[in-house]
DNA sequence: GTGAAAGCGCTAACAT
DNA sequence: ATGTTAGCGCTTTCAC
């Protein structure tokens, strides 16, 4: 293959190099009548600049990479649509990094960042600590998260108010005449887990219901682990007539375990899951979920990233706490007794 | 941020860069006092070599860029994660190119390659003609398709034989009982759907059956497209028991048409789809798809590419038909009459 | 408005 | 086994 260069096109056109790139990059004035023999010896060579040599001299890729635990999970897919939206159309490319649900794989993909493939990061993913986070940001690596919130005053964040969430949907279940309810957390680790627990207990307190540590049972946010932790919790012979799963991924197991048990949702066993991922809507009984902005809160997270990566000294806000809205469906729409 | 370069890691252990250099490559051998030292300056300056400038001058990215129509498609995102594997074990990083359903970001994305952006193509969409892309391959462009067959023998191919698939899902339906079959095609230029078609219309043949033109609605492989087909031949007033949809997204809209009409499935109506789209077995009633190898088509093609970027004349194989398999869940398990 | 030339950080050919 | 150096294709400073 005949590979043209900057000074291929130069030489044709009877110009510098320097006037080419100027001229491809509007970066300074060109007469009208140089800019016709560039380009005519650009079309005639069918020439395409060569991105990597650019970003080597521009040092910048105008790339970001995202790395999701499981983009096959259309929560994960509809946040990666909003980042790659808004990253387009200020001109700059997507890396998507597929973690597969494998946890290893979030260090192996930070060598895009740190090799330079792209300007910046931005993790979907609990993997990283806080402080690894951190400690990638105060060497100057670029790095914006979603679904966490970190305090640093060059990390942006968008998250949901998951306090919030998880007293509404306990409000919920407690206003349908559930008194006993399960939570199916995510990774221990997982600060969205975690503060829907919190969301949860606050729930309950307000209700004046007590909290039964015996009802809490903890998955990974997938499918599997949502379908044994509740066989795990109806092996253990506790009362309870509602589950409430810290993703839809989790809830979708309890639907399955439930099936195979021969429990009725919603009339023996309410589910509310998070998310609002597809399959809820398509799912039999229609399954109760609490939506989130997925696509406003990916395009937030790019602009502000890309803000951060252009300025370096952060102008205005850079934490985001967004609201969810509780979608109640069939699988928690049935007043007990 | 400071940012070392190869030579700083030299000075640092008093080498020459090309030492640093072929030590961080495995490119020639380097005693093991040497490497110490190196590797100790590494670690002091934690130092991560500058992939741009490594690309630039190995004229290689070890990158791919794969194009799907709709990453939130789980049949496109288990292909995806089928590239991604075998791309990772093969150390290429992949670029996923979410065309949101729309056509004209095929072109966009194709800048990625034509700007050495990355090493290869993976086309999982419709939307490039044959020609196109045969056009970009004589150029010298690495490009791999999956779900097509282009004749070319530096286009390695991975596709279903959809006119297999199209007669099976046919001999079903009409051992079930079905004589008036209607057939929801996706974009009428889209191979995938042309040859299901073909397929449809010689199950029909082998059964000495009629092809009525008035049963053929076209869609886009979307559900809205789907839906509206739907209601199109309802509205035409004909007759028929069954539909056969080009892909799991169109029956989706199916379903929702007849959920709307108060057509019962399976008892009204039979509905066949194709992909076995995770939600297919989630939705009531359980939706009969026809499944292919997905993961492992992904993996092929990946692998297959990188072969052929990295040898140019292609050994062996290059063009693969692979199998599917009918799922005859409850939407079309119901004998008629 | 345009050109000459330095240099981004790396690899590899050539020399020792 | 190790060092020297040219050059990958581009942008950008500094002249003019």
């Amino acid at each position: 293959m005949r590979d043209y260069k900057i000074s291929d096109i130069a030489k044709m056109a009877n110009v510098s190099v320097a006037t080419v790139s100027r001229m491809l990059n509007n970066s300074a004035s060109v007469t009208e009548k140089t800019r016709r023999k560039v380009l005519e010896a650009i079309e005639k060579a069918n020439y395409t600049p060569n991105a990597v040599a650019k970003n080597l001299r521009s040092k910048k890729t105008m790339a970001l990479a995202v790395q999701v635990p499981d983009i096959g999970v259309s929560y994960f897919a509809d946040i990666v649509k909003g980042i790659e939206n808004m990253a387009s159309s200020l001109n700059y490319k997507i890396f998507i990094c597929d973690l597969q649900n494998q946890k290893e794989k979030a260090y192996e993909y930070m060598s895009l960042l740190l090799n330079r493939t792209v300007d910046g990061m931005i993790l979907v993913t609990p993997d990283l600590t806080d402080e690894e986070i951190v400690s990638y940001v105060d060497q100057g690596y670029k790095i914006g998260v979603i679904g966490r919130h970190i305090d640093h005053r060059e990390i942006p964040c968008v998250y949901t108010d998951n306090v919030k969430m998880g007293k509404e949907v306990v409000s919920h279940l407690i206003s349908q005449g559930h008194e006993r309810i399960a939570f199916l957390s995510g990774f221990a680790h997982a600060i969205d887990s975690y503060t829907r627990l919190e969301g949860y207990m606050k729930g309950l307190r307000d209700a004046g219901y007590p909290f039964l540590p015996e009802l809490i049972e903890n998955g990974d946010f997938n499918e599997d682990k949502g379908y044994e932790a509740f066989k795990r919790l109806i092996a253990k012979n506790v009362h309870f007539t509602a589950v409430f799963a810290a993703n839809d991924e989790m809830a979708l197991g309890v639907y399955k375990a439930c099936q195979e048990l021969n429990i009725k949702i919603p009339e023996e066993m309410a589910v509310v899951g998070v998310d609002n991922t597809r399959i809820t809507n398509y799912i039999a009984p229609k399954m109760s979920t609490v939506d989130q902005p997925k696509y406003a809160m990916g395009a937030l997270i790019a602009e502000k990233l890309i803000d951060q990566i252009n300025d370096n000294i952060y102008r205005d806000q850079r934490v985001f706490k967004v609201d969810s809205t509780l979608i109640i469906r069939e699988s928690s729409n049935y007043k007990r007794k």
